[in-house]
DNA sequence: ATAACCCCTGTAGTATACTTCAGGGTCAAG
DNA sequence: CTTGACCCTGAAGTATACTACAGGGGTTAT
Protein backbone atom coordinates (compact mmCIF):
# COMPACT_ATOMS: atom_id res chain seq x y z
CA UNK A 1 0.00 0.00 0.00
CA UNK A 2 0.98 3.69 -1.05
CA UNK A 3 0.89 6.74 0.91
CA UNK A 4 -0.43 9.91 -1.49
CA UNK A 5 3.27 10.92 -1.85
CA UNK A 6 4.34 7.79 -3.39
CA UNK A 7 1.85 7.57 -5.84
CA UNK A 8 2.30 11.18 -6.96
CA UNK A 9 6.19 10.72 -7.34
CA UNK A 10 5.17 7.43 -8.96
CA UNK A 11 2.78 8.95 -11.27
CA UNK A 12 4.41 11.99 -11.78
CA UNK A 13 2.25 14.24 -10.31
CA UNK A 14 1.74 16.28 -7.24
CA UNK A 15 -0.10 15.64 -4.10
CA UNK A 16 -2.40 18.17 -4.88
CA UNK A 17 -2.85 17.19 -8.47
CA UNK A 18 -3.95 13.31 -7.06
CA UNK A 19 -6.72 15.14 -4.57
CA UNK A 20 -8.03 17.12 -7.21
CA UNK A 21 -8.40 14.36 -9.34
CA UNK A 22 -9.95 12.57 -6.64
CA UNK A 23 -12.43 15.12 -5.97
CA UNK A 24 -13.12 15.35 -9.52
CA UNK A 25 -14.28 11.75 -9.65
CA UNK A 26 -11.16 10.88 -12.08
CA UNK A 27 -9.87 8.05 -9.29
CA UNK A 28 -11.19 6.10 -6.97
CA UNK A 29 -11.99 7.81 -3.30
CA UNK A 30 -8.97 5.58 -1.42
CA UNK A 31 -9.17 3.54 2.04
CA UNK A 32 -8.21 5.47 4.54
CA UNK A 33 -5.80 4.49 7.64
CA UNK A 34 -6.34 4.48 11.07
CA UNK A 35 -4.84 8.23 10.78
CA UNK A 36 -6.77 9.11 8.00
CA UNK A 37 -4.43 8.84 5.50
CA UNK A 38 -5.21 7.71 2.33
CA UNK A 39 -3.94 4.33 1.40
CA UNK A 40 -3.19 3.35 -2.18
CA UNK A 41 -2.82 -0.05 -4.09
CA UNK A 42 -0.11 0.07 -6.69
CA UNK A 43 -2.33 -0.09 -9.43
CA UNK A 44 -3.07 3.89 -8.73
CA UNK A 45 -0.54 4.64 -10.48
CA UNK A 46 -1.55 2.98 -13.81
CA UNK A 47 -4.61 4.88 -13.13
CA UNK A 48 -2.56 8.28 -12.75
CA UNK A 49 -0.72 7.81 -16.20
CA UNK A 50 -3.89 6.65 -17.92
CA UNK A 51 -5.24 10.00 -17.20
CA UNK A 52 -2.15 11.49 -17.65
CA UNK A 53 -1.67 9.87 -21.30
CA UNK A 54 -5.23 10.37 -22.17
CA UNK A 55 -4.42 14.15 -21.52
CA UNK A 56 -1.19 13.78 -23.51
CA UNK A 57 -3.81 13.17 -26.88
CA UNK A 58 -5.89 16.33 -25.95
CA UNK A 59 -8.52 14.73 -24.07
CA UNK A 60 -9.41 17.16 -21.41
CA UNK A 61 -10.50 15.61 -17.36
CA UNK A 62 -14.33 15.79 -18.11
CA UNK A 63 -13.46 13.69 -21.34
CA UNK A 64 -11.12 11.02 -19.65
CA UNK A 65 -14.05 10.73 -17.11
CA UNK A 66 -16.23 9.85 -20.14
CA UNK A 67 -13.24 7.79 -20.88
CA UNK A 68 -13.59 6.11 -17.57
CA UNK A 69 -16.93 5.43 -17.34
CA UNK A 70 -17.07 3.65 -20.44
CA UNK A 71 -14.36 1.21 -19.10
CA UNK A 72 -15.84 0.68 -16.48
CA UNK A 73 -19.53 0.01 -18.22
CA UNK A 74 -19.58 -3.86 -19.22
CA UNK A 75 -22.55 -2.91 -21.59
CA UNK A 76 -19.97 -0.56 -23.83
CA UNK A 77 -18.56 -1.34 -26.78
CA UNK A 78 -15.48 -0.56 -28.61
CA UNK A 79 -17.01 1.83 -31.00
CA UNK A 80 -18.18 4.17 -27.73
CA UNK A 81 -14.33 4.56 -27.12
CA UNK A 82 -13.39 4.85 -30.84
CA UNK A 83 -16.21 7.80 -31.06
CA UNK A 84 -14.44 9.66 -28.30
CA UNK A 85 -11.01 9.12 -30.41
CA UNK A 86 -12.49 10.28 -33.30
CA UNK A 87 -14.70 13.13 -32.23
CA UNK A 88 -11.65 14.56 -30.52
CA UNK A 89 -9.18 13.62 -33.57
CA UNK A 90 -11.87 16.52 -35.41
CA UNK A 91 -11.77 19.28 -32.86
CA UNK A 92 -7.45 18.34 -32.73
CA UNK A 93 -8.09 18.91 -36.50
CA UNK A 94 -9.81 21.77 -36.26
CA UNK A 95 -7.67 23.66 -34.13
CA UNK A 96 -4.87 22.67 -36.38
CA UNK A 97 -6.51 24.64 -39.28
CA UNK A 98 -7.50 27.86 -37.55
CA UNK A 99 -3.52 27.33 -36.32
CA UNK A 100 -2.37 26.95 -39.96
CA UNK A 101 -4.55 29.72 -40.95
CA UNK A 102 -2.93 31.83 -38.19
CA UNK A 103 0.48 30.28 -39.16
CA UNK A 104 0.19 31.44 -43.20
CA UNK A 105 -1.12 34.94 -42.47
CA UNK A 106 1.80 35.47 -39.82
CA UNK A 107 4.44 34.53 -42.12
CA UNK A 108 3.11 36.16 -45.27
CA UNK A 109 3.20 39.64 -42.88
CA UNK A 110 6.31 38.74 -41.93
CA UNK A 111 7.76 38.29 -45.08
CA UNK A 112 6.61 41.19 -46.32
CA UNK A 113 8.33 43.33 -43.39
CA UNK A 114 11.35 45.49 -44.25
CA UNK A 115 12.30 44.72 -40.92
CA UNK A 116 13.56 48.68 -41.03
CA UNK A 117 12.13 51.43 -40.83
CA UNK A 118 9.97 53.38 -38.63
CA UNK A 119 6.39 51.72 -37.35
CA UNK A 120 4.30 54.15 -39.29
CA UNK A 121 5.39 52.28 -42.53
CA UNK A 122 5.00 49.00 -40.87
CA UNK A 123 2.93 46.81 -43.33
CA UNK A 124 2.48 44.31 -41.24
CA UNK A 125 0.50 46.78 -38.98
CA UNK A 126 -1.02 48.06 -41.75
CA UNK A 127 -1.94 45.18 -42.50
CA UNK A 128 -4.03 44.96 -38.74
CA UNK A 129 -5.29 48.07 -39.31
CA UNK A 130 -7.22 47.22 -42.27
CA UNK A 131 -7.10 43.70 -43.61
CA UNK A 132 -9.53 43.01 -46.47
CA UNK A 133 -9.94 39.80 -47.21
CA UNK A 134 -9.30 37.94 -43.84
CA UNK B 1 -19.57 60.60 -32.46
CA UNK B 2 -20.93 57.60 -31.81
CA UNK B 3 -22.07 55.80 -28.22
CA UNK B 4 -20.62 52.63 -26.98
CA UNK B 5 -23.74 50.36 -28.59
CA UNK B 6 -22.55 51.88 -31.80
CA UNK B 7 -19.04 51.12 -31.34
CA UNK B 8 -19.63 47.91 -30.10
CA UNK B 9 -22.15 47.07 -33.16
CA UNK B 10 -20.14 48.55 -35.93
CA UNK B 11 -17.05 46.85 -34.92
CA UNK B 12 -18.85 43.36 -33.88
CA UNK B 13 -18.52 43.00 -30.19
CA UNK B 14 -20.41 43.78 -27.27
CA UNK B 15 -20.45 46.85 -24.82
CA UNK B 16 -19.11 45.30 -22.19
CA UNK B 17 -16.53 43.68 -24.77
CA UNK B 18 -15.22 47.88 -25.32
CA UNK B 19 -15.85 48.68 -21.99
CA UNK B 20 -13.05 45.97 -21.10
CA UNK B 21 -10.94 46.75 -23.04
CA UNK B 22 -10.41 50.39 -22.29
CA UNK B 23 -9.84 48.79 -18.96
CA UNK B 24 -7.88 46.97 -20.09
CA UNK B 25 -5.76 50.09 -21.35
CA UNK B 26 -6.01 48.93 -25.12
CA UNK B 27 -8.45 51.41 -25.98
CA UNK B 28 -7.95 55.43 -25.46
CA UNK B 29 -10.31 56.44 -22.87
CA UNK B 30 -13.08 58.25 -24.55
CA UNK B 31 -14.20 61.63 -23.65
CA UNK B 32 -17.78 61.62 -21.98
CA UNK B 33 -20.96 63.58 -22.79
CA UNK B 34 -22.94 65.51 -20.03
CA UNK B 35 -24.62 62.82 -18.99
CA UNK B 36 -21.68 60.53 -18.59
CA UNK B 37 -21.95 58.53 -22.03
CA UNK B 38 -19.12 57.93 -23.94
CA UNK B 39 -18.42 59.69 -26.60
CA UNK B 40 -16.19 57.96 -29.53
CA UNK B 41 -14.61 59.28 -32.77
CA UNK B 42 -15.86 56.75 -35.76
CA UNK B 43 -11.75 56.38 -35.89
CA UNK B 44 -12.96 54.15 -32.91
CA UNK B 45 -13.95 51.05 -34.71
CA UNK B 46 -10.69 51.12 -36.39
CA UNK B 47 -9.01 50.72 -33.77
CA UNK B 48 -11.69 48.19 -32.20
CA UNK B 49 -11.06 45.75 -35.63
CA UNK B 50 -7.53 46.30 -35.25
CA UNK B 51 -7.40 44.38 -31.82
CA UNK B 52 -9.65 41.90 -33.53
CA UNK B 53 -7.73 40.96 -36.41
CA UNK B 54 -4.69 40.63 -33.70
CA UNK B 55 -6.74 38.10 -32.07
CA UNK B 56 -7.42 36.70 -35.07
CA UNK B 57 -3.83 35.49 -35.98
CA UNK B 58 -3.10 35.21 -32.55
CA UNK B 59 -2.24 37.51 -30.55
CA UNK B 60 -3.29 37.97 -26.88
CA UNK B 61 -4.90 40.84 -25.36
CA UNK B 62 -1.45 41.62 -23.48
CA UNK B 63 0.70 40.90 -27.02
CA UNK B 64 -1.65 43.40 -28.78
CA UNK B 65 -1.43 46.10 -25.69
CA UNK B 66 2.50 45.91 -26.56
CA UNK B 67 1.71 46.51 -30.61
CA UNK B 68 -0.22 49.49 -30.30
CA UNK B 69 2.67 50.80 -27.92
CA UNK B 70 5.15 49.70 -30.35
CA UNK B 71 2.82 51.65 -33.04
CA UNK B 72 2.11 54.56 -30.88
CA UNK B 73 6.08 54.67 -30.26
CA UNK B 74 7.72 57.28 -32.72
CA UNK B 75 11.36 55.72 -31.60
CA UNK B 76 10.21 52.03 -32.43
CA UNK B 77 11.24 50.32 -35.69
CA UNK B 78 9.31 48.00 -38.08
CA UNK B 79 11.33 45.35 -36.87
CA UNK B 80 10.26 45.36 -33.25
CA UNK B 81 6.74 44.42 -34.78
CA UNK B 82 8.09 41.86 -37.03
CA UNK B 83 9.67 40.53 -34.15
CA UNK B 84 6.70 39.86 -32.23
CA UNK B 85 5.21 38.78 -35.34
CA UNK B 86 7.74 36.05 -35.40
CA UNK B 87 8.03 35.31 -31.92
CA UNK B 88 4.07 34.85 -32.80
CA UNK B 89 4.49 32.50 -35.44
CA UNK B 90 7.13 30.29 -34.01
CA UNK B 91 4.45 29.98 -31.14
CA UNK B 92 1.83 28.74 -33.03
CA UNK B 93 4.34 26.34 -34.91
CA UNK B 94 4.61 24.85 -32.09
CA UNK B 95 1.47 24.46 -30.80
CA UNK B 96 0.74 23.06 -34.43
CA UNK B 97 3.32 20.54 -33.77
CA UNK B 98 2.26 19.27 -30.43
CA UNK B 99 -1.75 18.93 -31.66
CA UNK B 100 -0.10 17.30 -34.95
CA UNK B 101 1.41 14.59 -32.66
CA UNK B 102 -1.53 13.97 -30.69
CA UNK B 103 -3.46 13.68 -34.32
CA UNK B 104 -0.93 11.06 -35.48
CA UNK B 105 -1.17 9.11 -32.47
CA UNK B 106 -5.09 9.47 -32.22
CA UNK B 107 -5.15 8.16 -35.89
CA UNK B 108 -3.34 5.44 -35.49
CA UNK B 109 -5.09 4.25 -32.39
CA UNK B 110 -8.76 4.68 -33.96
CA UNK B 111 -7.65 2.78 -36.95
CA UNK B 112 -6.32 -0.20 -34.72
CA UNK B 113 -9.86 -0.23 -33.01
CA UNK B 114 -12.44 -2.79 -34.68
CA UNK B 115 -15.78 -1.00 -33.20
CA UNK B 116 -17.11 -3.74 -32.28
CA UNK B 117 -16.64 -6.17 -29.19
CA UNK B 118 -16.38 -4.70 -25.27
CA UNK B 119 -14.34 -1.99 -24.26
CA UNK B 120 -12.40 -4.76 -22.42
CA UNK B 121 -10.77 -5.43 -25.63
CA UNK B 122 -10.62 -1.72 -27.14
CA UNK B 123 -6.47 -1.27 -28.49
CA UNK B 124 -7.25 2.76 -27.43
CA UNK B 125 -8.32 1.80 -24.24
CA UNK B 126 -5.15 -0.75 -23.76
CA UNK B 127 -2.61 2.03 -25.15
CA UNK B 128 -3.67 4.70 -22.57
CA UNK B 129 -3.64 1.98 -19.86
CA UNK B 130 0.09 1.30 -21.17
CA UNK B 131 1.49 2.93 -23.69
CA UNK B 132 5.56 2.40 -23.96
CA UNK B 133 7.20 4.76 -26.25
CA UNK B 134 5.35 7.98 -25.84
C1' DA C 1 11.80 15.29 22.50
C1' DT C 2 12.89 17.85 18.72
C1' DA C 3 13.69 18.44 13.86
C1' DA C 4 12.41 17.28 9.31
C1' DC C 5 9.08 15.52 6.68
C1' DC C 6 4.68 13.64 5.62
C1' DC C 7 -0.43 13.90 5.79
C1' DC C 8 -5.23 16.24 6.52
C1' DT C 9 -9.19 19.83 5.27
C1' DG C 10 -11.09 23.75 3.16
C1' DT C 11 -10.61 27.90 0.82
C1' DA C 12 -8.73 30.95 -2.35
C1' DG C 13 -5.67 32.22 -6.12
C1' DT C 14 -3.73 31.68 -11.17
C1' DA C 15 -4.34 32.75 -16.30
C1' DT C 16 -7.39 34.51 -20.30
C1' DA C 17 -11.07 37.03 -22.21
C1' DC C 18 -14.79 38.02 -21.41
C1' DT C 19 -20.07 37.78 -19.51
C1' DT C 20 -23.45 38.50 -16.06
C1' DC C 21 -25.52 40.84 -12.37
C1' DA C 22 -27.15 44.30 -9.15
C1' DG C 23 -28.73 48.67 -8.81
C1' DG C 24 -29.63 52.83 -10.91
C1' DG C 25 -29.70 57.01 -14.17
C1' DT C 26 -30.87 58.90 -19.37
C1' DC C 27 -33.16 59.53 -23.74
C1' DA C 28 -36.53 59.34 -27.66
C1' DA C 29 -41.13 58.17 -29.11
C1' DG C 30 -46.01 58.12 -28.64
C1' DC D 1 -45.49 60.94 -18.90
C1' DT D 2 -44.56 56.54 -19.34
C1' DT D 3 -42.32 52.81 -21.76
C1' DG D 4 -38.49 50.74 -23.80
C1' DA D 5 -34.01 51.10 -25.23
C1' DC D 6 -29.74 52.76 -23.92
C1' DC D 7 -26.05 54.15 -20.67
C1' DC D 8 -23.35 53.99 -16.01
C1' DT D 9 -20.37 51.55 -12.09
C1' DG D 10 -18.34 47.85 -9.58
C1' DA D 11 -18.27 43.29 -8.31
C1' DA D 12 -18.73 38.59 -9.26
C1' DG D 13 -19.13 34.56 -12.30
C1' DT D 14 -17.39 31.37 -16.38
C1' DA D 15 -14.16 27.63 -18.05
C1' DT D 16 -9.84 24.58 -17.24
C1' DA D 17 -6.54 22.33 -14.48
C1' DC D 18 -4.42 22.88 -11.25
C1' DT D 19 -1.40 25.50 -7.28
C1' DA D 20 -0.94 27.77 -2.99
C1' DC D 21 -2.10 28.80 1.55
C1' DA D 22 -3.76 28.62 6.33
C1' DG D 23 -3.92 25.96 10.19
C1' DG D 24 -3.23 21.68 12.26
C1' DG D 25 -1.88 16.65 13.22
C1' DG D 26 1.19 12.28 12.39
C1' DT D 27 5.74 9.82 11.68
C1' DT D 28 10.66 8.93 11.74
C1' DA D 29 15.28 9.32 13.00
C1' DT D 30 18.63 11.07 16.14
ZN1 LIG E 1 -6.52 -0.45 -13.23
ZN1 LIG F 1 7.37 45.98 -40.14
ZN1 LIG G 1 -6.45 54.87 -35.66
ZN1 LIG H 1 -12.01 0.23 -29.40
Amino acid sequence: MLNIGDVARQGGVSVETLRYYEQQGLIETPDRDANGYRKYAPDAVRHIQFIKRAQDVGFTLRDIGDLLSLKADPGASCGDVRDRALGKLSEIEDKIDVLSRMRDILATWTQACPSTGPVSECPILDALEAEKGL
